[in-house]
DNA sequence: GTCTATATCGAGATAGAC
DNA sequence: GTCTATCTCGATATAGAC
């Protein structure tokens, strides 16, 4: 139930998606929804609080690693793309839906947590600065902001002859540490 | 009227701004936008459409420069950029209610001038592959898909102690030729 | 656990007086 | 050109029968 109601989100974003659609897609009428839900909110809590512990995990769990910067940084890419690809539901919520949610006290907790990735990825750019790995002129917040954009939106895209997620996590490495001039 | 819309429109996205907000702000009750406007979506479209035209011009225009690959990509950033913080209202749009926009017949203009796009972003890199200039190995699809959503991303966040125009230009340029190694 | 029926609400939009 | 008043519609959610 909350997968059919994260294939639609994920296709629709929240908001455009109607308690109806989820029904329908059950194969049973609205009213009956709620015998498995008191809300649609509720499920948009559920689908978002299970992606963020997971995304949360891999990024601490690369940070654990005792590994330079570099090295964290790739493992977060690597690890965390196959996470939001499973989780591709609410990371068209955030993408889609992100003024709504963040808007209501109940999901308070997407700002804290995101805020909590924003310090990860900024500290170990920083941490790759000082040990001279990283260009000085780096602005580190900037820089995040840049990336963690780039790093969450492809799975928006997995439609049409898509790209594998392998192929975009090189690309975006590459791209990251190297840049495109030959 | 149609810059205090989409004032409210940059804040909180398209769907999630009511008329009546649109009619507060003007000092107006929201029978009387109708005198103005024969819809919302009407807004919508003179927003959307002002902001592709304009923005088609500066790719064009970057292109017709006859510059090598590098410097269209260099001057479609640059003359881009501002366009896109002057019309961040539309930006907004794009971003959060994309899914929305896409469905409707009215805005099929959006997809063709995307594509447009596209075509010369991959076109510059593909030229830039051919000279050697980029690296042989570079997808111009997937590249051009990772670049396109970082450079639109950043009007996002002029809010908070924002960086300005130029340093996320800066930023975004030397990521794209050089990446973040030292 | 699903149905029918309906309550409730907020949104976009309209009509006609002033 | 703005007001008051109201229509219409679609959406979330509820109540109670089966």
């Amino acid at each position: 139930m909350v997968r059919l109601a994260g294939e639609l989100f994920a296709q629709k974003g929240y908001r455009a998606t109607t308690v109806r659609e989820i029904a329908d897609a059950a194969g049973i009428l609205s009213g009956s929804l709620y015998h498995h839900f008191d809300s649609k909110e509720s499920i948009g809590d559920e689908i978002l609080s299970g992606f963020l512990d997971e995304v949360l995990a891999d990024y601490r769990g690369a940070v654990a690693s005792g590994d330079g910067p570099r090295e964290v940084l790739e493992q977060i890419v690597r690890t965390s793309s196959h996470t939001l690809v499973r989780h591709r539901a609410a990371l068209a919520m955030l993408q889609n839906d992100w003024s709504y949610f963040a808007a209501q006290p109940r999901f308070a907790y997407l700002r804290k947590d995101l805020r909590e990735i924003e310090r990860i990825w900024t500290g170990e750019l920083q941490r790759g600065k000082d040990l001279g790995l990283f260009r000085a002129d780096l602005d580190v917040k900037l820089t995040y902001r840049l990336l963690r954009e780039i790093l969450w939106i492809p799975v928006h895209w997995r439609q049409p002859g898509g790209f594998s997620t392998d192929q975009v996590v090189d690309a975006f490495l590459r791209l990251l540490f190297e840049g495109i001039t030959a």
